[in-house]
DNA sequence: TAGTTGATGTGGTTGGACCACATGACATAG
DNA sequence: CTATGTCATGTGGTCCAACCACATCAACTA
């Protein structure tokens, strides 16, 4: 994309330079987390630019999950510095599975990939633990489906995070949420929730154990076969009509 | 982002609803590799938005590598629909990275992971091996380091693809990507190149050697000393003053 | 026939205007 | 003095109308 930090003599969109000119910010420690850019208005003077133009580079900042808009005045108002990764991440895979580029089962074996070596490297003194039992906990209150599928979202991701992989635990989040659409259909095809639910929690009680005893590879291979036994379930590469590709 | 597919009674800003109407395009089929979207003065009015709005939809799903923006009339012209996944969340995940919130050696062992993983998995008859090999036989000719560091991406970027998972080949292409500038400028540390890139050249061609043997996890283990070794003796988290966070 | 010229359609850019919203200062009624 | 309402201010959100640069293609011309 604009990978030119250079301003080359190369033609060069003019929201492309605003996003250098943000860029260079970050890199240099001008901007920092929660703090805010500019005023749209500001900013479009300061580089002489245009207004539209500086928004067009915020559409993209926003979209990567870099900053976030927010109108009025006071706290959260202006353009603010954040860092959500996973969202934007989720959104541009989400975005080219709908375009059949990115195969369902790639993003789940991925998954598969990702989150085996997290459990695999997860410390059983990492804090992140205590709370995936916390959400445990919760799922045992026999919740609705769509809170125990949210419960479950939170607990793998308090899984993941516990290797201390950020990137690895970003990863994760953005898969979960590119195929999120894609799941919600899938649970409908389970002939007998209850008894799901059931297996499931069990099922997340004896890798939560094998994570707190140390033994990695037993959590690996719980883990895998949790995820690939839930899709398998619920049908993967036979959805419903209206969700096939 | 616009998670929101419906249009639920919810705000909504302007350029998520033109989003929308993209993405289910794209999902219903409407709109597929290649093809063109409507121009912008038409889908605004079809729309019933100002083309602004249209622009500023049309920038996020450019900066996902969704679409490509071209002017004039003909061929290249219009905003057609592309797939390069990669570059989108390479993007992002290098600025994120600009902000401190991924760790480059996160990044790192990410990559290693992903790569040893798509070695071990790789069959040995992939076409993408013959290419691994002519890219191999390059790398002989003795080109410059810039050259040579383009051939690498290449080759490990080859290897990746054998494995034969959509998703992984593009989380590694665009993790390379994000940490392009780090990689660049940790070279320049290399007390003596000529022996570094003799020494990766009969590295590269033990991985490939294992791959072809069908032996994964001998491939596997050498891929990830290869990496690993690189960035270390290249003096990973001693970056000089002017690349350090 | 070969070359020029202009019409057309595309994205790129700009300036200005107005709106909705949130805050805070200020005036006013009680 | 307190509480309430009102207005000025500053923010992003949206729209419009115009212009530019560029690429193509058809019509015209030498």
């Amino acid at each position: 994309m604009w990978s030119n930090h250079i301003n080359y003599y190369l033609s060069m969109r003019t929201h492309e330079l605003v996003l250098g000119w943000i860029e260079k910010q970050l890199s240099d420690g001008h901007l920092v987390l929660g703090g805010r850019l500019p005023a749209e208005r500001a900013l479009a003077e300061q580089l002489e630019v245009s207004r539209t133009s500086v928004r067009e580079a915020i559409r993209i900042l926003e979209a990567m999950g870099l900053v976030r808009a927010g109108v009025g005045s006071g706290k959260d108002a202006g353009t603010v510095v954040i860092a959500e990764p996973a969202t934007a991440l989720g959104s541009a895979l989400r975005l080219h599975v709908a375009t059949q580029h990115l195969p369902v089962a790639d993003i789940v074996e991925t998954r598969v990939l990702l989150e085996s070596w997290a459990v695999s490297r997860a410390k059983a003194d990492a804090p992140e633990l205590k709370e995936a039992a916390r959400l445990l906990g919760e799922m045992d209150a026999s919740p609705a489906v769509d809170d125990f599928l949210a419960l479950d979202v939170a607990f793998h991701l308090a899984l993941a995070e516990a290797a201390g992989n950020a990137v690895v635990s970003t990863i994760m989040g953005s898969l979960r949420e590119a195929i999120e659409g894609y799941a919600a259909a899938l649970t409908a095809n389970l002939p007998d929730w209850d008894s799901t639910a059931h297996r499931l929690r069990s099922e997340h009680r004896a890798i939560l154990e094998a994570v707190n005893d140390g033994d990695g590879g037993r959590a690996a291979t719980l883990v895998a076969a949790h995820i690939e036994g839930y899709y398998r379930e619920a049908g993967l590469g036979q959805a419903p009509a209206e969700t096939r590709p």
